[in-house]
RNA sequence: GGGGGUAUAGCUCAGCUGGGAGAGCACCUGCCUUACAAGCAGGGGGUCACAGGUUCGAGCCCUGUUGUCCCCACCA
């Protein structure tokens, strides 16, 4: 007996099952297999911060889709997935949540803190991975990693004393971002600027040694007024040259401060005066060390004034402000006060405004590591799709500065330098040392930073194949083909990882990148946990199944463009799903007892042809476009031929010749199964879970779809003319349909209908959709007909005959025909203008010369099948 | 200040190297036609933002304009 299947396809019932049917089949697993060719992909590692969202979502799909059109291509393919331990995120969850048992880090202490933070690991990482599974994804997870696993610890540290000898990498006081929430340094890249309303207050500061002359100069933060160390003029600004090299007084603190010239300051901003402030601006700490200016820190770690501040320590920033501004006030310094738009750097995390801050940090010396990789992507090493974003990243490395890698963190890669605490010496290795090299003493301890968790991030395409050891895995799978990420972390990630891979492995990471945009909600805003908007993928699974929500994800999804959640079109994905479902069941009615083979008979009729033909030329087209990266358009393909060429028009045609029985219906079940089966395998790597689901169901061979062949182009499946006659017949059709249709045909009335085209059929259209391939008639075209009481009615390539008696509207057929007849006029008027245009035919290459002639023709050939129409209904 | 994306049906978007505009949803008409009403057949609806240019031919290429979104820089 045939497989019962349920009258809708429900995935709940087979996706886990399915799941661990590949699972355990081994089906994920990469054996090396030196003879075939490698495909890698490195997934980009998920934080351990909560769970997947819907960006995820898509990116775990299109590198599903990659993997597993490359592994039925033949591919040795290894998907290696794995997450992040992400430092500051994490440990801004994990103190959040301590917070609220009213437990702080340092109640704990390094080492309790760490445990909880692995304890969360263990909890969210088992998490993501459960979720990681239930999109279908194909990763090897034998292979799976983590970034502070023992192998990504050791490449850390192999990496960072490298750098270090070769001198790229040096410890040096340096103003950074400061997040005084986190309480650690940031790198640029995790600091937003966002524009905010300030106001610019405009402070005069009086002239040491001269009455009642003063400075005016403008500045958005008063408050870093007790760190100035200098004020600032242009060298060649007349207004103020007299005052260059003399000393003015500091408001409120009373203490005498240089006046010096720096190119730096813009004349006609503001009053063309600058309070310097190296502690507290990144700039000012520029011309500070141009001009020796003492740093005078006004700020702890959570920028509250210190005791340089004088009377205003103990406040806060802002409390600060408003202090001082009324202390400016009173004693008569503020001139004025503006409103002025400004842009203002938060941190990436938890959106606290940074401090700018002078403090002692580890840095990557940048510009010798950014060459070598520009070079990379220049020489084509590595693309970039789309191509528009290499212009980003070579903007971006190319005016790339320093890179501050230590974090004040706990959970992370442990900076791995000794400090002698007798001597002083700095230790960079790669074990815990137990001396000191210079002294001999054994008094050394560990710095006590992290670092950014980007450091480690960065070696992932390497470190997880088990670099720095030349392991199989390495020499097999290195460099990696593809990585798939968005492009909001070009600069975090994708960078640092091509100048990390170049410096470290000789090679390029990956040959390609292949980035997509951000998934936004219904209404075009990104999705975000703060605005609560997100839309969690597990639950858009759990309606309406995980193909669904793939299926969703990989149409009308074009590189690197924003896409937008919808959930009518999840829903429509979901319909498609069920329209498969279905046509298998109708397949499943006709090949009871696996009574067919899959494989196509000897005799094709026209129909077979045409599906056959077309689905070749589908097949070719896929691939082709999952080649070059455009899997929207690859799906739409198949989308298109599964509904409309195979459903819509196939099964229906084949329903007549199941009916008649023996061997023409033994043929039509062989091709129903046989084009199903290449839908199937076209259409696994977008829906795998349904297609295997199916597949296990029909006559196959082998264990599952997953490692089956894809299609591929065959010449010999190739029937040109059949597509071509076949569309004639469709187009014929559906003309017959529209003027039923018209014409207000009652679908009880069957009309004999006519149709007259190269391969001369005759088509009794019966009710609505319904039509069936009669004998041939032996009517062709350019014939003259003459059958009694029908109407001609004319289509592009075919003259069709309805009865008379059947029309009932015959002005308003008149009207349709007179103008259609306009309309083609109109065309062949253009044709010929052309066709007489000696321009044209100087400049035209004879193909296209060739073609307005064959328009022309056939215009002319339509103007005369129009014209007999309408004479016949006269 | 610099760079980039985008503008196509009522809505959301495809349209890949220039050769007579498409999908999904929505809307209208008619159908429970034994695979599927999560469906079938048909229909309405678009100066492809605007203005020039190249071409026999432009949604697509070039120039400019406008709208919109984003990234980078950060002049206090």
């Amino acid at each position: 007996m045939a497989k019962e299947l349920a009258k809708s396809y429900d995935p709940h019932d087979v996706e886990d099952r399915i799941y661990k049917f590949w699972e355990n089949g081994g089906f994920f697993h990469a054996e090396i297999d030196k003879d075939k060719k490698p495909y890698t992909i490195v997934m980009p590692p998920p934080n351990i911060t909560g769970q997947l969202h819907m960006g995820h979502a898509l990116d775990e799909t299109l590198q599903d889709i990659l993997i597993r059109f490359r592994r039925m291509q033949g591919y040795i393919t290894l998907w290696l997935p794995g997450t992040d331990h992400a430092s500051i995120a994490t440990e801004a969850k994990i103190v959040e949540a301590m917070r609220k048992e009213g437990v702080s880090k340092e109640d704990l202490g390094r080492e309790k803190f760490l445990e909880r933070a692995w304890e969360w690991k263990r909890v969210y990482g088992g998490r993501i991975t459960d979720q990681l599974k239930k999109l279908g994804s194909s990763c090897d997870w034998e292979r799976e990693r983590f970034t502070l696993d023992e192998g990504c610890s050791k490449a850390v540290k192999e990496v960072f004393v490298r750098l270090y000898e070769k001198g790229l990498i040096y410890r040096g006081e340096r103003i950074i971002n400061w997040c005084p929430k986190c309480c650690t340094s940031i790198s640029d890249a995790e600091v937003e600027f966002a524009e905010h309303d300030g106001s610019f207050w405009h402070i005069r500061y009086p002239v040491a040694g001269s009455e009642n002359e003063y400075v005016e100069l403008a500045t958005t933060r008063p408050e870093t007024l007790v760190g100035d160390t200098a004020v600032a003029v242009h060298p060649d600004d007349e207004r103020y040259k007299h005052l260059i090299g003399k000393k003015v007084i500091l408001p409120l603190m009373n203490r005498e401060i240089p006046v010096v010239a720096d190119t730096y300051v813009e004349m006609d901003f503001g009053t063309g005066v600058v309070k310097i402030t190296p502690a507290h601006d990144p700039n000012d700490f520029e011309v500070g060390l141009r001009h020796n200016l003492p740093v005078i820190n006004a700020m702890t770690e959570t920028a509250v004034m210190n005791e340089n501040a004088g009377k205003y320590a103990g406040l806060d920033r802002y409390e600060a402000r408003k202090a001082i501004v009324k202390d400016l006030q009173e004693g008569g310094y503020l001139v004025k006060t503006e409103p002025i738009k400004h842009n203002v750097g938060s941190c990436y995390r938890c959106k606290t405004i940074v401090e700018p801050r002078v403090s002692k940090q580890w840095f990557v010396k940048m510009k010798p590591l950014a060459e070598p990789a520009i070079e990379c992507v220049r020489s084509g090493k590595t693309k970039f799709v789309p191509e528009r974003f290499e212009k980003i990243y070579f903007h971006w490395m190319e005016n790339i500065k320093d890179w501050c890698i230590s974090r004040q963190l706990w959970w992370g890669h442990r900076i791995p330098a000794w400090y002698c605490e007798d001597c002083g010496e700095t230790i960079v290795a790669k074990e815990t040392p137990a001396v000191c090299p210079k002294c001999g003493c054994t008094h050394l301890k560990q710095d006590e930073d992290t670092l950014d968790t980007w450091f480690s991030s960065a070696l992932w395409p390497f470190s997880t194949l088990g670099w720095p050891e030349k392991t199989p895995d390495f020499e097999y799978f290195y460099p990696t083909n593809t990585l798939v990420t968005g492009y909001d972390i070009i600069f975090f990630w994708v960078a640092r990882m091509i100048f990390s891979a170049v410096e470290q492995t000789g090679m390029q990471p990956y040959d390609t990148v292949f980035i997509h945009g951000i998934v936004r909600d219904e209404n075009g805003v990104k999705m975000s946990k703060s605005l609560g908007n997100g839309i969690d993928p597990l639950e858009i699974i759990d309606n309406y199944g995980a193909d669904a929500l793939r299926l969703f994800l990989a149409t009308g999804n074009s590189p690197g463009n924003d896409m937008r959640f919808s959930e009518k079109r999840v829903e429509a994905c979901r319909n498609f799903a069920n329209k498969l479902w279905n046509a298998s069941r109708f397949v499943h009615m006709n090949i009871d007892d696996f009574n067919v083979e899959n494989k196509l008979p000897d005799e094709l009729t026209l129909e077979d042809k045409w599906i056959v033909s077309t689905l070749n030329t589908v097949a070719k087209e896929i691939t082709e476009n999952l080649e070059k990266f455009e899997l929207g358009v690859a799906v739409q393909k198949i989308y298109d031929f599964t509904w409309d060429c195979y459903c819509d028009w196939y099964i229906e045609l084949a329903k007549t010749r199941l009916q008649a029985g023996g061997d023409t219906a033994q043929n039509a079940r062989q091709v129903l199964v046989w084009v199903l089966d290449k839908i199937l395998l076209l259409l696994h790597p977008f829906m795998p879970y349904i297609t295997e689901e199916i597949w296990q169901t029909i006559p196959h061979t082998g264990e599952s779809i997953m490692v089956s062949k894809f299609p591929v182009y065959d010449e010999e499946l190739n029937y040109p003319d059949a597509v071509e006659e076949m569309q004639k017949i469709m187009d014929a059709i559906r003309a017959i349909r529209n003027r039923r249709s018209e014409m207000n045909v009652p679908p009880s009335k069957k009309a004999r209908v006519y149709i007259a085209t190269k391969v001369s059929k005759t088509f009794e259209d019966g009710i609505g959709f319904f039509c069936k391939l009669a004998s041939a008639s032996d009517v062709t075209i350019g014939e003259e007909f003459d059958i009694e009481g029908a109407v001609t009615v004319v289509t592009a390539d075919a003259k069709i005959y309805i009865p008379m008696d059947e029309l009932v509207d015959k002005e308003a057929e008149l009207k349709r025909l007179n103008k259609e007849l306009e309309t083609v006029k109109k065309q062949l008027a253009q044709s010929e203008g052309k066709l007489n245009n000696q321009g044209f035919l100087a400049k035209a290459p004879e193909s296209v010369v060739e073609g307005v002639k064959a328009n022309a023709k056939r215009e002319r050939e339509k103007i005369a099948l129009i014209e007999a129409a309408i004479n016949a209904l006269k």
